[in-house]
DNA sequence: TGTACATCAGTGAACGCGCGTTCACTGATGTAC
DNA sequence: TGTACATCAGTGAACGCGCGTTCACTGATGTAC
C-alpha cells in the first residue's frame, strides 16, 4: 500500500496497484537518501524496502543481494561528486591568462571534492567504501573510474601542463599526489582528528595546500627553489 | 575456565581461580587481536571476554561499555603508530648535513605513517574511528594528540625550518599538507581506489609526493619557482 | 473480442544470527577486631 | 590466630533488537491464438 510519491523517479505508473511500477528505481533512491542520513552502514535493506512501502524481501527481484544495492547506490554518489566538481570548475571566472586558469581550475576540482565530502558525508563514504569492495585490485584510472572524479583531476592537470606551468616531467608525480592530498583533508575532516575544525581554519588548510603544490608543480626542471 | 596464556599481560597471578588477577588488560589486548584482525566494528564485546574465557559482562566489572573498551585500544593503535614513526625516524643515517637529514626524517616519518596503516589496516581504522566519535570537536594539536604522530610531524618540521630549508612563513601550511597528504595515501589504497596498487607503484607515489612538497616548502620567500 | 496460460512482481512467515546490556545472583578476597 | 563481614569480581539467564536471506505462495500482466 504506497500513496503516491514526491520522489522523482517514483511510480507514476500506478498509484495503488500490486506492481509498484518502478521499484528498482525507487529502492535505489530511497536506499540513496539512506545513505545520505548515515552511510553505507544506514543502508538495510528491509529499512530501504519498509520506506517505500513494499514488502522486505520484494528488492530481491531486482538486486541479488544488499551489496548489489550498495554498489549502485555508490556509482549515484560518484556521479554526483563528479557532478560537483564539474560545477564549481566551470565557475572559474573568464578572463584569466592560461597558466592562472589552470591553476583556479585546479583549486576548483580539488575545493569542490573537500565540499562534497563534507556536505554529504554519508554519500561519501559510501561512494568509497563500496569502491574499496567492489574492485580490490584495480589501480588507479580503471574504467570504472575514467569519468570520475580522477578523470576530472588528470584533465585539470594537462591543462596545467599546456599552459606551461607544470614541467612535463613532473606531470605523473601531480595526479596521486593532488588526489591524495584533497582526499586526506577531506578525511581527516570527516572521521578524523581536524572533524569540527572551523570553516576558516578549514579554507585555509585548502588554500595553504595548494599554494604548496603549486610552488612544487610549478617551474622548470631541477632541483627545485632550494 | 582459562588456561595459562601466554599474552603478554596475561594472568600470572592465578591458573585457576575465580578471579581472573588481571582481566582489564587481558581485555584490552584480546580487543586489540580483534581490531588488527577486522578493524573496530570486529571488536565484539562477547567475543573479546570469549576469547579471555570470561563470561560475556564480566567486562562490565572494568569498562563501562563497549565504547570505552573501544577507546582505550584505539589509543594503543595510536601509541603503536606513533612508536613506529620514532623508529623510522631513528633509522635515517647518520652523516648528513642539517638539511638533508630534516628532509629524510621528515619522509621517513611519512613512510612509516603509510606502512603503518597498510601492515596494520584494521588497528589504523580503530586508532581513527575512535578519534573521530571521542573528540567531535577538537581541533588538530590538542592534548589527546599532543604526544602522537601530529606532534612528531611537527617536531621534524621544526627540524626543517632550523635547517634553513623551510622558510618560517611557509611553515605553518606545511604541518596539515603533510599529514593530509600522508593520510589520503594510506586511506586511497587502504580503502580506496589504490587498494591493491603493486608496493613499487605505492613506493613512487610516495617518493613522489615527497619531491613535490619538499620541492613547494623549500627555498626563500616570495612566489615559488615559477 | 475473448480466453488460456506463461511469466513477472509482489507477499508473509520463518530461520538463524550475534549483538549490547541489565538483572539478580554467587564465589573469592582481604581487612578490622 | 581466628573469624565476621564488607567489598570486589565474577556467573548465567534473559530481553530486545534488527538484520539478510530463503521458502512457498499469490496477484497482476500481457501475449498467442
Amino acid at each position: 500500500m504506497w500513496t503516491v510519491s514526491t520522489l522523482s523517479y517514483a511510480a507514476q505508473v500506478s498509484v495503488t496497484s500490486y506492481h509498484h511500477g518502478n521499484l528498482r528505481a525507487a529502492l535505489v533512491e530511497t536506499g540513496l537518501a539512506m545513505a545520505r542520513e548515515s552511510g553505507p552502514d544506514g543502508v538495510a535493506l528491509r529499512e530501504v524496502a519498509r520506506r517505500v512501502g513494499v514488502s522486505h524481501n520484494a528488492a530481491y527481484r531486482h538486486f541479488a543481494d544488499r551489496e548489489a544495492l550498495l554498489g549502485e547506490i555508490a556509482q549515484v554518489g560518484m556521479q554526483r561528486l563528479t557532478e560537483a566538481m564539474h560545477q564549481r570548475m566551470a565557475e572559474v571566472v573568464p578572463g584569466l591568462d592560461a597558466v592562472a586558469r589552470a591553476q583556479a581550475r585546479l583549486r576548483a576540482v580539488g575545493r569542490a571534492y573537500v565540499e562534497f565530502a563534507l556536505a554529504e558525508p554519508g554519500l561519501f563514504r559510501t561512494a568509497f567504501s563500496a569502491l574499496a569492495h567492489a574492485s580490490p585490485v584495480e589501480p588507479a584510472g580503471t574504467a570504472e573510474e575514467d569519468q570520475g572524479p580522477y578523470a576530472l583531476l588528470n584533465t585539470v592537470l594537462d591543462e596545467l601542463v599546456e599552459a606551461g606551468h607544470l614541467a612535463p616531467e613532473r606531470r605523473p608525480s601531480a595526479d596521486v599526489t593532488c588526489w591524495a592530498g584533497v582526499h586526506g583533508i577531506a578525511v581527516l575532516h570527516l572521521d578524523g582528528p581536524l572533524a569540527g575544525a572551523p570553516e576558516a581554519e578549514r579554507e585555509a588548510t585548502m588554500v595553504r595546500f595548494f599554494d604548496i603544490v603549486e610552488r612544487g608543480l610549478g617551474g622548470g626542471p631541477g632541483g627545485g627553489p632550494g
